[in-house]
DNA sequence: TCCTAAACGAGACGGTACGTCTTGTCTTTAG
DNA sequence: CTAAAGACAAGACGTACCGTCTCGTTTAGGA
């Protein structure tokens, strides 16, 4: 993004406010879940006034969006030489992000709101799904050289299916197995 | 329903108030979501105090998680005589319950409420999703004895994955493609 | 037919809670004054919540007018046997209530109040100047009786004449002298 | 038209800017009451920035003060030539300041911050009341000189108990007489 | 038929959080 | 150095619901 020559008079928004504001959601975000998070308490955590926050976000929605936002890592392109090795290592990447808390309410909040607030599931998808959806297609590529994938198999599609088999997962916990090895037999389905 | 001869004391529950909770409840979870779901307003919509409802639940999430169960409907079994016409019965049944909006907000309060409240995704596991996987597997038995899923193939499993698909569609609503042949051209990749 | 007490339903306003408001507001009054007082410390101090407070009392103005009354002392009309003594009570009486903290702040809000706010100076003049505007009639008619006031005097503008000194004496406090000895001195110009 | 001729180093505070200031205090107050006034609206109606209110006054008391001085007329010596005609004229002119909204506004922040503020009364007092106090003797002692006046009257007792009719015929305005004709009703009992 | 006791509608209650507004201070750019 | 513009922390505003608590009024057995 180019950085715009700033000529609006008054003083500019304070970077510093804005991370506290983020971290602040984030933390009670993780703590007590979307439903129960209040602007107060952000307000209150992050040493800031309301009008703050709501000078930057004119809703809860808008707010946590934009601060789930900031935690998404970076996009990984496995290549371990293996289609195997490679999904292995895609799964248990989000392991680690959807079995945290922030991770588990950063989804539930998502999807959650995905019926009622359609743009919020948009921004998800935009933001974190579509760059993966995007990279995950090389992984196919190689695969494919490779002989390990058909050549008629739609790499979004595969994604996605993927993608609903961890959302499934990390819904409906499964008890008597970990979530890796359960996601890991289920793609076994497909593969 | 036969009223059980009760012993305890006192006027009995109403039966009419009940049914009016429950469908107030619905009511507004289809029109507003869980999330702006207030005991107030069902209580209103429904003519009825506050302190009754809290007779019955105590908290809007079970009343909600009742609610729900209300509407589940009957568990069918297809038995069109091919595979890919048992799964597009099956399919063509989810969408009718998943794209109206109660269906959508109840999914929606499930996999939201999953993260801080496991016991709601348990009791739409329970009461939901674990009937219709038994189900499952009888179509599933049918069709390796016609030879059109190989025997090695776990039903339970094969049912999972396709909650899943249709559980990512319903929150990331494909926007140039129904949902129904979206959710048939995912599960082309694992039959 | 008899117009019978309709009763309302539900809980009755709790008139404990009622007297916990009044109170509270008189002593928040006489303390930091009209303008500063503020529904949330009523609220605080008087151990209830704001919305009881809005249930009762639509404006800060209402509430304080209402609090007022409650402070109206019963109309005394003095009768010493003599004009002077009569009037000498009525001061003494008028100075032990305007010389408080509280009776300052109630006359300040009333006068304060009165430009923008006609309906606030109406309730004092008809709850408390009014009765006594009556009862100082008997106490002319009782001096002309006796001959220490003219036959042609109107009782209420004589009254009214006092009260103007009085008020403005109580605003203008004269730093030398007593309000009492002022106030006294000043009503001698009219007798 | 050039600025003041500067001795402090820097800009020099600018003229237009003090009174556009005072202008838009004096409306708002006429419009809308001390108690309602706020800086945030004065400054914008001003079109100036918060903190050039702040420079100059550190409350709105300080700067309402000073707005209320600046429309303090002339004090205006009558002379008709008989101590009737010069109280009529009197009377009219002060009908002329407390029957706008600006001057009922005025007399209302006046009176209604006396008791929370005394320092506000003494402003008043010392720029407005005194120097007409004092000019009133003179109209006193001309009545006095033709014996329209007994000899032992004190001028300023005189002013005073004029005042307080004013000031509650201001406050309780009455309805069924106009303001003037009341208080020359009024006053005709001190003279 | 009366008595007892819970259920019911209504709504008051002490609170929490909402989103907005104002206060007095601060930080920026322009003059 | 002042001015405008506006960000900032703080906290009051009046509203909406929360979950609990009286009220007076049904509505059922059991006596």
């Amino acid at each position: 993004m180019r950085e715009v020559p700033r000529k609006s008079p008054g003083r500019p928004r304070s970077v510093r406010v804005h991370q506290a504001i983020l971290q602040a959601t984030l933390e009670l975000l993780s703590e007590v879940g979307f439903g129960s998070l209040s602007i107060e308490a952000i307000a209150a955590r992050a040493g800031v006034g309301k009008a703050t926050i709501y000078r930057r976000y004119s809703s809860k929605e808008e707010l946590v969006a934009d601060a789930i936002e900031t935690i998404r890592e970076e996009v990984t392109i496995p290549d371990t030489g293996s289609f195997d090795g490679d999904i292995n290592e895609l799964v248990e990447h989000a392991a680690r992000i959807t079995l945290n808390p922030l991770g588990r309410q950063a989804v539930a909040t998502i999807v959650g709101s995905a019926a009622s607030n359609p743009r919020f599931a948009r921004i998800y998808w935009t933001k974190y799904l579509e760059p993966r959806r995007q990279a995950f297609s090389i992984v196919i590529k190689r695969a494919k050289a490779r002989g390990e994938v058909p050549e008629d198999r739609d790499p979004g599609l595969i994604f996605d299916v993927m993608s609903g088999i961890m959302l499934y997962a990390t819904t409906f916990q499964p008890e008597s197995e970990s979530w890796t090895s359960y996601v890991l037999r289920a793609l076994s389905l497909i593969f």
